[in-house]
DNA sequence: GTCAAACATGGGACACAGTATCAGAACCGG
DNA sequence: CCGGTTCTGATACTGTGTCCCATGTTTGAC
């Protein structure tokens, strides 16, 4: 039931615009009222983009299990192919709606903000592989390390989802993440 | 005129924080109408940060005016010297501020928004240090670059304005872009 | 000095997202 | 059959932001 509402989400959005489509239009197609869709969702933004599995603790075990002599951005890399994976391996309606959410200033807002929780999550692991104090709040460095990463994900995922013959997402990310860093 | 409000604005929101301030809040205390204030400022979140100059067009010649030389990471992290300085020169009033926006998911949302247009702005510049191919949208490389120099940006103020013995902004900046890459 | 056009302001209605409360319907186990 | 839980819908509310219109108030032309 859920996930049937956020199928017409998806269909409505892709057919008219996020802004366009009114959480009244969603309600009048998928044949509930308000109250109802409130419930299943905290918002408009969580019922398009809530299918999409967050990912945080599926990255940090990984980076966890990367080799210890693996230098930190090679290891954020190797973490970040299921992610990458999961994108790769779904159809021409995932690259619309990831392109819907990259031009969309409401809804790269959200997921950014989804994703902040990220760097809470990943800062142990990170901060310990530089070698830094995994304690020390005042070392910028681990933010840094992972915001980085994050935005080579994102300028991968604008390219990927504009340009529909532009190579595999794991390609474009190595191009991303090799001119921040080394790949090695 | 505009200033006065803007000033009442940051008053209110840091005395009271950014949520709990409502425009109605504001207008009765700046003694003007809901009209009057949306005549000033497009939106609450302008109101805050509209006072903050868009220093886009600087750092875009400030990156255009570093030697050709220079590794593309460097001449980035100097070319954000200007940038970091307008922060550093100003008083507490502005790190409680910078606190505010970062820990304020609505306001980062927006200045990240407001950021948006420097991708497009440095791109040409940084895909030539590049070596790359200005027009080729299907390229990462630049787009991944700049986002993760204003990755390394972000997390320099989230840990300046968050402690306030935490040294200069210029010492954060090159502690945070040398974990990334190699500031020379 | 007068008239008119431009502008600034305020008021009120509206659209939309999101919250809270309440009332009834469907469903369950006993 | 009953009592409770859960699902649902209706209503009203807060808050941001837009739009339109009715006021001044200033400015400039004649």
């Amino acid at each position: 039931m859920r996930a049937e509402v956020a199928a017409i989400v998806g269909d409505l959005v892709l057919e008219q615009g996020y802004e366009r489509t009114t959480v009244d239009h969603i309600c009048a197609a998928a044949g509930i009222s308000r109250s109802t869709f409130f419930r299943y969702f905290p918002s408009k933004e969580d019922a398009l983009l809530g299918g999409v599995a967050d990912s945080g603790e599926t990255l940090r075990d990984a980076l966890a299990a990367r080799p210890e002599d693996e230098l930190p951005w090679v290891a954020v890399r190797r973490a970040l192919q299921p992610l990458i994976d999961r994108y790769a391996a779904d159809d021409e309606r995932v690259r619309r709606l990831t392109r819907l959410m990259m031009t969309t200033p409401a809804l790269l807002a959200r997921h950014q903000e989804k994703n902040a929780r990220w760097y809470e999550l990943l800062r142990p692991e990170v901060a310990r592989r530089l070698g830094a104090d995994v304690d020390d709040r005042a070392d910028p460095g681990p933010q840094a390390l992972i915001g980085a990463a994050l935005a080579c994900v994102q300028a991968t995922l604008t390219v990927w989802s504009a340009n529909p013959s532009s190579g595999s997402l794991s390609d474009i990310l190595d191009r991303a993440m090799g001119v921040v860093g080394p790949v090695g």
